[in-house]
DNA sequence: GTCTATATTTGGATAGAC
DNA sequence: GTCTATCCAAATATAGAC
């Protein structure tokens, strides 16, 4: 439903209809719209974790590529879901403490995988965070189910594994210094 | 107003209100609240335009960090503006032509800074753009008026700049297929 | 141009019968 | 658990007096 007019048209008399349900009944499921939003935040933390491919190659490139690939992929496969997760634009929505920790779990896995590869520095993970956030965000805002952003995955890890390996010190300026 | 909670939640009545007036008297000047949200909309985008730096240096690095930077900042100075802009999630909002129009200059100038760069295929663009917005996206969802990824600007600057100068091309991978 | 008054719609949420 | 009925609040927008 919410895919139709975004997140914020839900209502819980349409949302009973499309169940069979008048509204009122929801109540007996869920204490508030609030609360169903936050359903809806945990299932798809859940499927965030659940969709995470099984084997990510061990080599950096293909790692990063595998992670960068199927993170863009959820989001862009469903922009509410995104809208949702990612962006905070419902006015007075917050996960609950349980939801937030299901995300706080896939998020973990991600960074685990860098510290196996040597990259514990946070700028390095949130780095790697925008790129992705913005090659969904790009998609999303601008050409919602295309794929002008996305097929741009592999270059961006490209991009940025040269950029981790090449480390943060300036190239050919005469007074740089090195990390 | 829009800033303590969400573009959503504007409402006639409260404007009104701040400025002194009743809701209905607000017909005087605009015809409709999308009609707000529009020349909300414009105003940004002439924002865009007239902040951008008078002088964008010359040097590659240098300029993709000049403009990386000014973007960067307008996103988050304030972040409804750049919800309104940038991301699509007020429900049956969509711009007027005329203030299209005015974002489409904003992109064009870079476009042509691009081009005058011998940086002219449009991956290129999207890609900048991609690690633009997300900077802006995750400092704007994950840490309003905070600094964790805007201070990132100069390392993504140099990482894209890096990447274009190599080109394309995956470099020491044995069994890789190109492009 | 601004106002009062109101139309009209819609929303989340509750009470209480069954 | 589901329903009818309703409450209460808020929204955009309009009509018409001044």
């Amino acid at each position: 439903m919410c895919a139709a007019n975004g997140l914020a048209s839900l209502s819980l008399r349409d949302l009973a209809r499309q169940i069979g349900l008048k509204a009122p009944s929801l109540y007996s499921y869920f204490e508030s719209k609030n609360a169903i939003y936050d359903a809806m935040f945990a299932q798809g933390c859940q499927q965030l974790l659940d969709e995470r491919p099984a084997h990510i190659p061990r080599d950096l490139l293909d790692g990063i590529r595998a992670i960068l690939g199927y993170f863009v992929r959820f989001c862009v496969a469903d922009p509410v879901r995104y809208q949702l997760l990612f962006q905070r634009t419902i006015p007075g929505f917050e996960p609950s403490a349980e939801s937030f920790a299901i995300s706080q779990t896939a998020m973990r896995l991600t960074v685990e995988w860098f510290a196996n590869h040597g990259l514990d520095r946070p700028e390095v993970i949130d780095l790697f965070t925008a790129v992705g956030s913005g090659i969904a965000a790009q998609q999303n805002s601008n050409e919602p189910g295309g794929d002008r952003w996305t097929r741009l995955v592999d270059d961006a890890a490209l991009m940025f594994v040269r950029h981790i390996k090449a480390g943060n010190n300036q190239p050919t300026k005469p007074g740089s210094k090195s990390t």
